[in-house]
This record gives C-alpha cells, sequence and structure tokens, in this order.
DNA sequence: CTTGTTTTTTGGTCTATACCGATATATAAT
DNA sequence: ATTATATATCGGTATAGACCAAAAAACAAG
C-alpha cells in the first residue's frame, strides 16, 4: 500500500459512497469533520476530496458542503450522431466483444487504403459492439502490424488512439468516413441476430496520422433496424 | 482586483509565455524559485501552476522541472463524430457548462425548424463544453416548450434523450444535420476564449422523433484551431 | 571516453494553522 | 408568524515549513 494517502482515502470515500454510506445528493461530512476522522490534515482531506469531485463524483458548495453528485454519464447528451452517445442517451449500456485478434496477409482494398507494402502484415481485429444486451454492429479494424507489434492486446483493443499518441509517437490527424447501405451477410447476420438479407448501415472509415499516412481502416456494420446515422450537407 | 493570488499569477504567467517569454518545450523556472519571484508561498505558487497544467499549458516533470506544453488541444478525428467520444478518444475529460436556460418566444428560423405554431415557446439552453478545461465549442439547443414543461431543470440538461423516453413516450428517431464554417461573434469568442473573427465550424442538427415530429434544434460552433469534423462520401 | 556512484535539483505529498466570504441556522425584533 | 440580524458552519485561499522519490547533474573510477 504505497499510495498517497490522499489516494487511499478518496479511495474509501468512493467505496463509502458506492456502498451507499452517502446517497445520491446527499451532504458528506464536513472536511474539517472529516479530517479528524482520518487523521490527517484538511488540505490533505482536501485533495481527496478534490480527486472525487474532478471525477464528478463529488460536488462541492461553499458555505453549505459537499454533496454526491447525481451522475456523470448522463452529461454526454446532444448531438445525436454515433453510437456511443445514442446507446448512453437511451439509458443503455455500450459493451463490445472482441470476435477475433489476429495478423494476416492484407486484402487488395486493404493495401489500397493502408498503401501497404509487399510482405507487410497486418492486424485485424473484429469486434461487436452491443446496447445493452442487444447487438448493434459488427466491426472490422484493420492496422498495418508494423505499427502495433511491440503493444499488448489491451493496448491496441482498449485505447489505441492514446497508446498510438504516447508510444508511438503518432500524432493522430484527420479521418474519411462513407456511409452506404448493404444487406447481410450469412456470417454477419448471425454475429448480430437478425436475418441475411436485413439493412445493413455500413460505415467505413481511413484514419490517417498528421503526416499523411493512413494507420487504421474501420469497416462498421450497423444493424439498420437498430441504428440511425443521418448526415445531411 | 479581487481575483485570488494564486489567478492572478496564473494570468501573469500565461501572459508571459504567449508574450514568448519562454517558448514551447521549454522549461520554466522552479517553483521554490518563481514562489519567492512572485512572494508567495510555494503551495500558492503551485496553484498557479496546477490550473495551468489543468489548461494543458503546462506539463509536469517530477525532478526535471515544468515545461511549457506542446499543443493547445489537438486537432484530431478518431474513429467517431460525437464531441464526447472524440475527446475521450483523445484521453481529455468531457465536460460542460451551463450558460442559460430560460423559455422564450422562439425565432422564425426555429419556427420553422421546429414546425412550431402561433404562440408556442421554446425553450433555449445554451452550453460550453470542454476537453479538460479547455472550451471546445458553444452550443444552443432549442426546445418546444409544451414537450418540456413537466420536467426538472436537470432532467432536460443532463439526459434529455432519457427523459423524453420515459416520460413523454417520445421515441427518438433520425436526425437531420449541416456543416459549415462562420466567424465568431464578439459574445461567442469570450465563451471559447477565442478572438472575434477566429474561425468557426458551425454544426446544426434537427433531431426528429420517429414519428417525423421535429423536437429538438442544435446549433453549435466549434472553434476551428481545436476540432475538427471530416466527412466523406 | 565510458560507466557507475553520489549529490543536487525538482516536483509530489503532507502538516498545522489562519483568515476570508458564502451559506445556513439560530436568535431577536417587529 | 414574519422579517431582520447575529452567529456558527462550511468550503476557498494562503502561509511556512518538512520529507520523499524521481530525475538530472556532478563526480569518481575504470
Amino acid at each position: 500500500m504505497n499510495s498517497p494517502v490522499y489516494i487511499q482515502i478518496h479511495n474509501e470515500i468512493k467505496k463509502a459512497i458506492e456502498a451507499g454510506k452517502w446517497k445520491v445528493g446527499e451532504r458528506i461530512p464536513a472536511e474539517r469533520e472529516l479530517s479528524t476522522e482520518f487523521s490527517v490534515s484538511r488540505m490533505t482531506l482536501r485533495q481527496a476530496i478534490s480527486t472525487l469531485v474532478d471525477e464528478g463524483i463529488l460536488e462541492r458548495k461553499v458555505g453549505s458542503g459537499t454533496y454526491v453528485a447525481s451522475q456523470k454519464v448522463q452529461e454526454k447528451v446532444s448531438g445525436v450522431t454515433s453510437f456511443t452517445e445514442l446507446t448512453e442517451a437511451q439509458g443503455k449500456k455500450p459493451s463490445s466483444r472482441t470476435i477475433s485478434y489476429h495478423t494476416s496477409e492484407p486484402s487488395l482494398s486493404e493495401i489500397e487504403k493502408l498503401q501497404l507494402n509487399d510482405g507487410d502484415l497486418v492486424l485485424r481485429m473484429e469486434r461487436i459492439r452491443f446496447a445493452d444486451a442487444v447487438p448493434i454492429c459488427y466491426e472490422t479494424a484493420t492496422i498495418p502490424e508494423k505499427l502495433v507489434s511491440d503493444f499488448s492486446k489491451s493496448e491496441v483493443t482498449k485505447s489505441l488512439y492514446k497508446t498510438l499518441e504516447e508510444k508511438a509517437g503518432l500524432m493522430i490527424g484527420r479521418a474519411e468516413q462513407t456511409v452506404s447501405a448493404m444487406l447481410a451477410s450469412e456470417k454477419v447476420s448471425e454475429y448480430l441476430d437478425i436475418k441475411r438479407g436485413d439493412a445493413i448501415l455500413r460505415l467505413h472509415q481511413l484514419s490517417y496520422a498528421q503526416d499523411g499516412t493512413p494507420f487504421e481502416y474501420v469497416r462498421t456494420q450497423y444493424v439498420g433496424e437498430r441504428f440511425e446515422f443521418y448526415l445531411n450537407r
């Protein structure tokens, strides 16, 4: 247990809130009170509170007290375009399941889109995204193998952009998106729990680094019945 | 000048950086040194530095020093189109601040877009969205008053879609979006901490219920320097 | 010149105390 | 009962000092 005291206190308070010691909207004890309870100075206690405020778990009100904040995921509402936002706006929980994750030879379109050379390999990931338990889309992402050969699987699947930026110094630039419609294949229809031939909304996306190099090619197939993606310009 | 000392120091340091006293990537004097220079305690000086770090203007490196950060907020686009997802993909924390929230007479464009009748009132909300502490966009959302008259403010600002669906039985359908460019007005430039006449990327969005009724009209003004929105079709 | 070790510098954490202004609550006046 | 006022509580700011671990710089050894 070598973490700083204020982090430990942060964790204890957070756990207490999750355990229901104080409910949403309720006031927690004053800083001076908590500081004696935890046997630390008020400034240290304040630091623990501050991190919880930064995380949106607590709210401060001068002269009144510190209160358990309502929710934080709910702040994300307004522009209804993305899967995640739509999902959360409807009060459902987005999740994903990785179908496959392996290195292989690129297809012709992948060679073209990602500007690959002879012999270059790619990392291909397939995943399904869910809203609650309902499958919404099937997604295939392709990345040049040389870009991610040094990274762990979780580094690639969980926060690819951050990992690429921090560990490979690759600055993310623009992205090209194309939207079209198609029919579900047998394979995809099984993944998405629909019938073969059902309507699919297809989103192709090619992401470029700031130097103009394409580094990620994503093809997403949304279930037409369960997702809408409108663009008018 | 009644603002706290640490804010005043924050402003002075920020101004000095903008004036080129220390260039990007360069190290600024040590905290102990600056604290004597400004004649404050080190903790107060630290608080000024901390706010600058939160804003992405400075970066700390233990044992080394504090440096002028390389970039402001990166103009990246990843695999997503929404502000929230974009922000999180860059490892930053999205947040928002409500500027105003009141019922009023609709404008001509609002009457047209939302298909309002004579005498109908609208609820108009203005808010600013941030990535970490940096303002990214200014957003005005208009909703027919009759739709939300029964709801509390937090129900509208925090999870409008969920509330509409659960309490009004309104199923969210499609949304039309238009993207264009314009110049920042004086008012908006102050909100977004930019100059009047700076480039603004404007996104207008009209959201329809599943029965075809328009129910929300959102106009978002993104800071051109801090946000990019690519669409190719 | 290179490599390993020590010293110094720097940010990170923590204490104990103090005063301020905003808010809430108890009290007094009407 | 209502309204004005004083008091207590609360978070916000600020001080002056202390020790720690990471990093850099100075130094020593080969």
